[in-house]
DNA sequence: AAACTGTAATAATGAATTTATAATTTGGAC
DNA sequence: GTCCAAATTATAAATTCATTATTACAGTTT
């Protein structure tokens, strides 16, 4: 039986909640405070938990983050401002999905159980694009299953490409992606670091070349 | 068979218990005083332990505690005060029962047989993660049956790992780990202890790495 | 005294970058 | 179309730089 943490200080929202939740076969724990959460996030582990953003003594962002120190445990943010959800994603959290105040209990239901499904599914929830799989919570990229082994800067160029397949990258571009500081960094090393990512993509998959040289202007990556 | 240790200065009354224990296919040793009993519980591990609380040499309270520092033994104590009783389980030496004098050592061999259903039914109840048991009431991990000797840090940051198997830890994230109060350590404690801790997983099982350097990165636990 | 933890210093390793050289593409001249 | 020179890219080797592993030791605790 999946067990669904709640951490929501209005009662009568949350008694509602559990009431629904119970009756879909999960076993519900309520918090009305952030307090004691991480410690009994640590001890119990539950499968998965629906956060309120806006609590009386921590604030739902930092305890957020602070779960993700040691947990995985997929995490819904419930808020009561629909503006802030955008906001919300763009400050990466790690929170895996979010829901707007007022909802219908029925929706939050089936979105813990979407969400359920999707972290089990695979174990490992990584963002596929065709054939690869990215994971950045393990660092890596799975190609038809394989894992490459890449080091960091192969990482981020492979990202990047997977992002926008068939886009022409210049060196500049390419650079400016790769390294957050703006280091000055001579344009052969985006060669070198291509050479090398070519070389692991051609280990894993020698029937198909998927970065292209684009004369005179840079790099594509090709599906 | 099981073996049970008395700890009682009181030898008319141990030898009774020991006759009667003895008729019910216990193994018992006896101690008439308190002080060495720490290190032969340490090395001969009885299944179950009765310990008088007044003792001529120790304090059978501290005793009990001391034995719970480094084992789950049940304990039963013995006292001869019986308004005693509440108060000591108030204090949560983490004995397992309490009889009070005058007993009938027919009851005390019914509290023996009951402790050690119970304890049994409920031991090794660690959470398994594929090859290793964690056991958070005895502080240790066991891999394949064979207990790992580790340190406190060693265990918490095991313990994490095994949560989480595949995930790359940054550094930050394993400190927040290990160390609840919020002290700044420097990163290359960090290494330090997966250092010691790799060194112990290898003793153990020394045909798998379970730990991988993520260069750049930290680390990460591969089952 | 023994065990544990944290730090600092040093060694070892691995990645990123540069450099050098070879290979390829392009566009113009013949 | 072929040839060549210039520009561009590919590759390998060498270098620099960053990160990690290990050792030793000191402060604490038990």
């Amino acid at each position: 039986m999946k067990h669904v943490l709640i951490v929501e200080d209005e009662k009568k929202l949350a008694d509602v909640l559990i009431a629904y939740l119970n009756q879909n076969q999960f076993k519900v724990t309520h918090f009305e405070s952030g307090s004691d959460v991480v410690d009994w996030v640590k001890s119990n582990q539950p499968n998965i938990i629906l956060l309120d953003l806006m609590l009386p003594d921590v604030n739902g962002k930092d305890l957020c983050k602070e779960i993700r120190q040691f947990s995985m445990v997929p995490i819904i943010m419930v808020t009561a401002m629909i503006d802030e959800i955008d906001r919300l994603i763009g400050l990466e959290l790690g929170a895996d999905d979010y829901v707007c105040k007022p909802f219908s209990p029925k929706e939050v239901v089936a979105r813990v159980k979407a969400v359920l499904r999707r972290s089990e599914g695979g174990l490992n929830h990584g963002e596929m694009y065709d054939a690869f799989e990215v994971n950045d919570k393990t660092y890596s990229i799975k190609l038809h299953q394989d894992r490459l082994d890449l080091t960091p800067v192969e990482f981020r160029l492979l990202k990047m490409f997977l992002q926008s397949p068939g886009r022409v990258f210049n060196r500049d571009q390419i650079l400016n992606n790769i390294f957050e500081d703006g280091r000055i960094v001579l344009d052969r090393t985006v060669d070198t670091h291509v050479k090398n990512l070519r070389h692991k993509l051609r280990n894993a998959s020698p029937e198909h070349d998927y970065i292209r040289s684009v004369y005179g202007i840079g790099y594509s990556f090709e599906l």
